[in-house]
DNA sequence: ACGCTGTATCGTACATGTACGAAAAAGATT
DNA sequence: AATCTTTTTCGTACATGTACGATACAGCGT
């Protein structure tokens, strides 16, 4: 089947987008994150300023798609780590999650702790889903975890507990160095088996329905 | 005794800055979170821009001193707040400050979510203690459940964990308000339910003392 | 081939934070 | 009072994100 008009120019379009991540990755590998601005980005790949805005709504736009990059990988890795026992594997999500954030700060915070305007489209929750590999994994192994007998209730409700303590921890340690937590690592640890400990003695029930406010 | 001329200008030069802060304050409160700029506070003080920098360091200097003003307030709510039990002291803690964040967002993002620079200079966690008069008022409450033994364990700990929970809770609101929580009351309740249960079956040790990694 | 239409590209312009250093003001010293 | 020193004020300039509208250009029908 050849390829119509429109198809051809989306292909195009998307290999200039993804010409321009390139490049902006680079930029920010050479650079670090100050360094990506929108005119050093588009002389690099030899365009207006301007033209950049045909292929991303603005600059969060594009940092944005960069972290994601970044989170897909991190999806991956996940996956691919060994665990037998079910709530090993959670506590695997947890402690790569953490020294993931961790590690890529920027990536973290802006996924995570930015100004979103988004007001999604279609259906709110599928979208979380799929804009997030991370709470993929993590529901899958909970409901693992669930269906093994280890934690009991709601696998959505335990999944999006779980995100609330290990973001909590993270975002404090990303944003907060200096203050006395101890050793990080000891601190992402302690967090992750207080809660899971927790989870392991509780029944959860599915969050109320109430429609979402904002 | 009288003032000594060192005093005197330091005086003067502190009212100048609240003069700002007030003015800074009213803008935000006409024009909103973004309406506040450099030139405009500058201009409704009759200064030039520029000379706003002589009082603070940057922008973000002035947010911060904005949302600590908030947070000065909130704390004095809760200390006023009546509590019998040590432990539903705790949660007026939690609930207030869930509050806070969800109704002043932009106040709780500057303080919480920003970009750090300030190494201190002095001792670190003293001046957590100070910088943030709640983090005060949860160690106290927090040292009154121990005493009272409905809580075991280090109160720095226990508080840094309860403060990880929610700032995990309330940061996710924030960031993700379209996020199936269900009822953001009811998610932080539940969040703040979950963790005192758990702490109260737990001897929570104190935290490592490996120095702070940065 | 020739105009038509929509889209991709980009030139210009503006608001903003703030670096730098000059100018002015205040204070100290003689 | 006069001069020197220090602090406060601010004029200018620059990098940046991006709004707006013009221009160039590709694909289409005739």
């Amino acid at each position: 089947m050849p390829l119509s008009v429109q198809t051809r120019r989306e292909k195009q379009k998307a290999e200039l987008r993804s010409e321009l991540l390139d490049a902006a990755h680079k930029l920010v590998q050479e650079e670090g994150y100050e360094g990506l601005t929108i005119r050093k980005l588009a002389k690099r790949v030899g365009y207006a300023p301007m033209s950049v805005y045909s292929y991303f709504a603005d600059k969060q736009d594009i940092l944005f798609a960069l972290a994601a990059d970044a989170f897909e990988t991190l999806a991956k890795r996940i996956e691919d780590h060994p665990a037998d026992d079910p709530i090993e594997a959670l506590q695997v999500v947890m402690t790569e999650y953490a020294a993931f954030g961790l590690g890529n700060p920027n990536e973290y915070r802006t996924v995570f702790m930015t100004e979103k305007v988004k007001p999604p489209e279609g259906r709110t929750f599928a979208e979380m889903q799929e804009g997030n590999p991370l709470m993929k994994v993590l529901i899958n192994r909970v409901e693992a975890c669930v269906a093994a007998g280890k934690l009991k209730g709601d696998p959505h409700a335990i999944a999006t507990m779980l995100w609330a303590v290990g973001h909590g921890t993270i975002s404090l340690l990303i944003t907060f160095p200096f203050y006395p937590f101890g050793d990080q690592q000891a601190f992402v640890k302690r967090m992750c088996d207080f809660t899971l400990a927790a989870l392991a003695t509780q029944d959860v029930p599915p969050l109320t329905e109430t429609p979402v406010n904002c």
